[in-house]
RNA sequence: CGGGAUGUAGCGCAGUCCGGUUAGCGCGCUCGGUUCGGGACCGAGAAGUCGGAGGUUCAAAUCCUCUCAUCCCGACCA
């Protein structure tokens, strides 16, 4: 039985990344591919995730006073040509639906019939649709700012999807505002890169970097693109929300215009903001290791799995009763904002394996109960941030606050350990060889994991980030928000260069 | 949409080159028993239009043609 070396996850994340990402996934049991070409079934324990990640983002946006809406899943398609940028942009990632009947075919199966006059267009993004009640509803500078917000689903048709980082169909919010003046949407979009960041860092403990992007990755239509970056555990970069500034581009394609406070007519300034599902997918690769999924426990669907043991039905009996006392002890139990939940695991198996199935979910904390602690009048705990084996025992007085103040624990090792990896990992370079040997794996046929966050300098020219692209696959993630003015020369040219950029690969 | 590969039980695969009894194996599943605090074991059992259509043949998972789907590598992307 050499048991000792083996992990829940095959491959690890060193034999096989992308593999060891499929399978955490697999193992947590959060989503699996459907019969839809690039659209995924979220289960249970993924929609939790994304139902807390809601839960928490929701409140946030209500307190920056901000409204939820909804609006049609189907956009005509006249609206989506008033924005030439916009259209260009999504125009190769459209669903589109042309016909509105079945009938029955000769065959014995189904024809489309029933032609649209005007073909509609399944939301890849809201703007336009937006845009046109936005039109209803500004008409005076007392009407503004209009802040709104929406949960939905969109359809960007993607080629090649990867479970929650990017399927055909997902599930996002768009925030989407209309203000006065340039500097108010400005603000705004400033203020929501804000709160994403701020979500990011104390709920899914994944710390980001704030920036700008370059024109070659800005959002189509917009002036301006912000982003939050984060560094997975392969060192690339993944995009975990977007702000966009859009100026008056959609407000003058939409007809957003006001009366100002001098009686002129003017286009309002707007913004929008989103986030997505793909932050699961964040989740899963900043924090999971070889053993699975490992989840913070402010975005966790529970908290604690409750293991009983015992032999027989008499033990057992003994055994439920204690479990039970526990279970109390945290029903309606809060830590800070979050409600406490556990999952009380009494499936015919052996202790191990009902371990390892919830060290596989994530679950920030592990409970075995058995005779021996009974009557010790304690329990077993164990942490998902520590070794499977790593167990202490805990008296039964003692376990509301040690759980409590240990889940606070966890959620700071994620967030700190996440930080330190990526600070290991992000460096200053200012040689062009130096840069390009940072970015290129040892063995060409099999990569292994290698680059990171390069902090290098950029002229500001086009033509030098599309070389490094066409060269190494690596891109401009931003340019970071917090920038130290400093003279230098471009990686790719040489030239001169007042600020250093964020190179990465990205998903 | 270009290049490569694969479709056989819920999942992972063998069998296909060289056609030939009832199409196998592992995991999972069901039932019974022994187990249970480092991923259990024994026994019994259920489950398969061999991706689809057509063709060759006494005979097709196996050969041929067409077709559909998926995966990987490119181009594109929250």
């Amino acid at each position: 039985m050499s048991k000792q070396k083996r992990t829940a996850i095959e491959p690890t994340r060193d034999q096989n990344y992308a593999e060891w990402y499929q399978q955490v996934i697999k193992a947590a049991d959060l989503a699996e591919n459907s019969d839809v070409r690039g659209c995924m079934v979220i289960k249970p324990w993924g929609y939790a995730i994304w139902e807390n990640i809601q839960r928490a983002l929701d409140g946030m946006f209500r307190d920056t006073g901000h409204r939820n809406a909804y609006f049609p899943i189907f956009i005509p398609k006249s609206y989506f040509e008033k924005e030439a940028e916009h259209v260009e942009g999504f125009a190769k990632e459209c669903a589109v639906v042309t016909h509105s009947r079945l009938e029955d075919d000769a065959a014995g199966g189904l024809k489309v019939a029933g032609e649209l006059t005007e073909p509609l267009i399944v939301r890849p993004t809201s703007e336009t649709i937006i845009g046109a009640s936005f039109a209803r509803w500004v008409n005076s500078y007392r009407d503004l700012p209009l802040l709104i917000n929406q949960w939905a689903n969109i359809v960007r048709w993607e080629m090649r999807t990867r479970l929650f980082l990017r399927t055909a169909e997902f599930l996002w919010q768009e925030g989407h505002t209309a203000h006065e003046t340039s500097e108010e949407a400005m603000d705004e979009t400033r203020k929501m890169l804000d709160v994403y960041a701020e979500f990011a860092k104390d709920y899914l403990a994944i710390p980001v970097l704030k920036g700008e992007k370059t024109a070659s990755e800005r959002f189509p239509g917009a002036v301006d693109t912000f982003c939050i970056e984060a560094m997975m555990q392969d060192r690339k970069a993944l995009q975990s929300g977007t702000s966009h500034f859009l100026g008056q581009n959609f407000a003058k394609a939409s007809e957003i215009k006001y009366q100002n406070r001098e009686g002129e007519m003017e286009y309002a300034w707007t913004s929008s903001w989103g986030v997505s599902t793909r932050l699961i997918g964040a989740l899963i690769m900043a924090h999971s290791d070889d053993n699975g999924l490992a989840l913070p426990p402010k975005i966790a669907p529970s908290h604690l799995a409750i293991i009983p043991i015992y032999r027989d039905e008499e033990e057992k009996a003994a055994v439920m009763d204690y479990c039970q006392k526990v279970i109390e002890l945290f029903k309606k139990e809060y830590w800070e904002d979050i409600r406490i939940y556990t999952e009380l695991d009494d499936r015919d198996l052996t202790g191990s394996e009902r371990n390892w199935h919830w060290i596989k979910k994530g679950i920030p904390l592990r409970i075995e109960i058995g005779p021996r602690d009974i009557a010790s009048e304690a329990v077993m705990v164990a942490r998902r941030d520590k070794e499977p084996r790593d167990k202490q025992s805990v008296p039964l007085q003692n376990l509301k606050e040690y759980c409590l103040s240990t889940l606070a624990e966890i959620q700071d090792a994620y967030y700190q350990r996440a930080l330190a990896f990526r600070e290991e990992n992000t460096v200053k370079i200012d040689s062009k060889d130096e840069f390009y040997k940072f970015f290129t794996a040892k063995n060409k046929n099999k990569p292994e994991i290698h680059g990171g966050f390069a902090h290098s300098h950029w002229c500001g020219d086009p033509a030098c980030e599309e070389q490094i692209k066409s060269d190494l696959k690596v891109t401009i993630r931003c340019i970071p928000l917090e920038k130290e003015t400093e003279e230098g020369q471009c990686i790719a040219c040489g030239k001169t260069s007042h600020e250093r950029v964020i190179f990465a690969k990205s998903y």
